[in-house]
DNA sequence: CATGAATGAGGGTTCATTCAT
DNA sequence: AATGAATGAACCCTCATTCAT
């Protein structure tokens, strides 16, 4: 029995926690971390100011914890969706979709992962880097796969992933600030998808 | 006699106001708007912090001017690059010479501007979505063009001028990052023109 | 649980703002509205300086808020000792009693409203010019009254009450630099209120 | 020669001096002691800010030397429109008469003198209270001579001064926030001498 | 004499963080 | 667990005052 109760206290503070998380998420995404206070999310959570540091040790570690954890999820889904095809082609277009999707539907984590005011925090700036280096490994990987089964011709995959990585963080970014974002969708991955695959001269 | 010194002295301190505000692009380049103080720009400046105030009329004020200065200066700068050139090639390769060169050279002035922590400044985002802009257009224009002039196929100009705008920033941003910057400057600057014109199906 | 414990701190904390409010009250009429800082009214409340701002808005809103409970105050209070008579001469007496009585209970109280830096302060000019008509309003009021009773004969009681509310404030004013003031009450009460009734020929 | 020229210099000096007092004057007189700066006066007087404490030691010493000066001129004003009348209801009248005069030719003075914020200033306090002893004595005089030559009943003569001194004073400043002052001059003035003279008793 | 650039103490205010309840 | 009163370092900015020119 007493087993049991601490299960369910654990869940419901884990409930807790995550829902103070996920505002925080919408909070930060907002505001910045600056201009973002502790006061802010407590107040948009409906909880004392306390409770925040029973859950959390301060700001900026969990605002670390939530770049991570956010940065993870990003490029988890890209990787299972790019992953998830068999040519280079729907990889292509599949790592794309996914990620006009998050944005969709979780414009906070975008805006969280992209919209600076983070590498001015300086224990961000390693985890900043890390996320844009497995970013850009997402893209490079079928480019230097469909080098090496000379399905394009050789190239610098590097150099090509990391425009590519740029330029469609720009391409969502500018999507984000549509407001008939959903409309253009189709036609954005479309478009997106065609210059990827003309970029590297594949044919 | 009051009148030709002040004559002097306004030289002087024209000459003052700037050499703070290089500091001041230097510090906010380094640490963000945020982070940065007005203290830390006087120390650096040495300077006492009375000074600060006797030059600029705050310290949101200076920043907006600032970036709006470093951008006019990037945008122009790029604009005279590719403008100079007649061909779409030329152009090209004219544009991401001169990108990199105002990273090596001025390294604070692609920090400025590049390095969020903009966004959430109010007053700032219109100036900042400006600058997006006008950078994106530099690249579309000579795009637009060369599908005009058939040559390159028809396309999504302003997609792939997004797309080009935020992967050269990416180029750039990296590409500072590696304490050898100077070494890989060339094949850099050469590479990316390649990808550049193969995007846009050059030939 | 948490309930209970806030309504029962709910008195406490209001219970400490009062007090601090008090101090407030004590260095504002000592120090006036500009030389008192924030920080002179915390080391007196011997607290942090957040603590102010956790209770208050800011120190003008304070002040103002402060102004406007004190002016209340008094004018109730005179108010009250003047209705509460029957006859002029014993609203007169009543009137000035109950002044002196205030001035030597509480004389934060007359120095703030008296002791002007008040005129300067944009948001309370308007605030210090309804007291002052306020305050003049209670002397005029039996004035009237008695003129219209044939009491006194016609007269000027605007201009009437305008004077003897400045001299009264001039007396009390005076008293309170006195080292004896309580010895010289009594007699100062006489003295004025005869001057009252003779002021405006009462036999 | 060299005297002369010293002798002119001096006379232009003084002007400048002088010129400056005045806008001080002024300016303190509309913004209050703490409110005005320094760089407020030297702009409304058209000076740079070194030419201010070329003349001045500083801002209390200057305002202290107004205060002293503006009190002199006005309580010799005062002084000579009383004594130059024989009769007590003369008297009366033309000290009030002068007052108003003065508030309506020279607003400043009245409320470099009356409007608050003097007594914040410590090096103030005693000169205030001089002026203040000073301008009850010009009212107290002329009823204690009355009451010597029975022209008036024996009476608390200084309590008499001090409630005609506030409350002339509460006039003056009344009048003086009219927008039509100078068309009920005549009438205040009437009014007031009637009022002071019926209440020591004058017939 | 006059100028105005330069100084820095000090004022009002914010906000991350702590801790007694 | 949860609360929120309390703290104080640190921020931006003002303004009286100085001094080299």
């Amino acid at each position: 029995m007493a087993y049991k109760s601490t299960e369910k206290t654990r869940k419901k503070k884990d409930a807790k926690r995550t829902a103070m998380m996920q505002t925080a998420v919408r909070v930060f995404a907002k505001k910045g971390y600056y201009a973002a206070t502790v006061r802010d999310i407590v107040n948009e959570a409906n909880v004392a100011i306390g409770t925040f540091y029973f859950y959390f040790p301060d700001k900026e570690t969990l605002f670390l914890h939530l770049y991570e954890e956010t940065a993870d999820f990003l490029l988890q889904s890209l990787r299972q969706a790019v992953n998830g095809r068999a040519t280079f082609p729907k990889q292509m277009q599949a790592g794309v979709q996914a990620y006009i999707n998050i944005a969709l539907f979780e414009p906070a984590v975008i805006q969280l992962l992209l919209s600076g005011s983070v590498d001015t925090i300086p224990s961000l700036a390693a985890e900043r880097e890390k996320f844009r280096d497995s970013l850009t490994a997402i893209w490079q990987r079928p480019i230097d796969e469909a080098i090496r089964l000379t399905h394009i011709p050789p190239q610098n995959g590097r150099l090509a992933a990391e425009i590519l990585a740029g330029g469609i963080d720009e391409v969502i970014l500018n999507l984000l600030k549509q407001p008939d974002a959903e409309r253009i969708e189709k036609a954005t991955v479309h478009d997106t998808t065609t210059f990827i695959l003309r970029s590297v001269a594949h044919y």
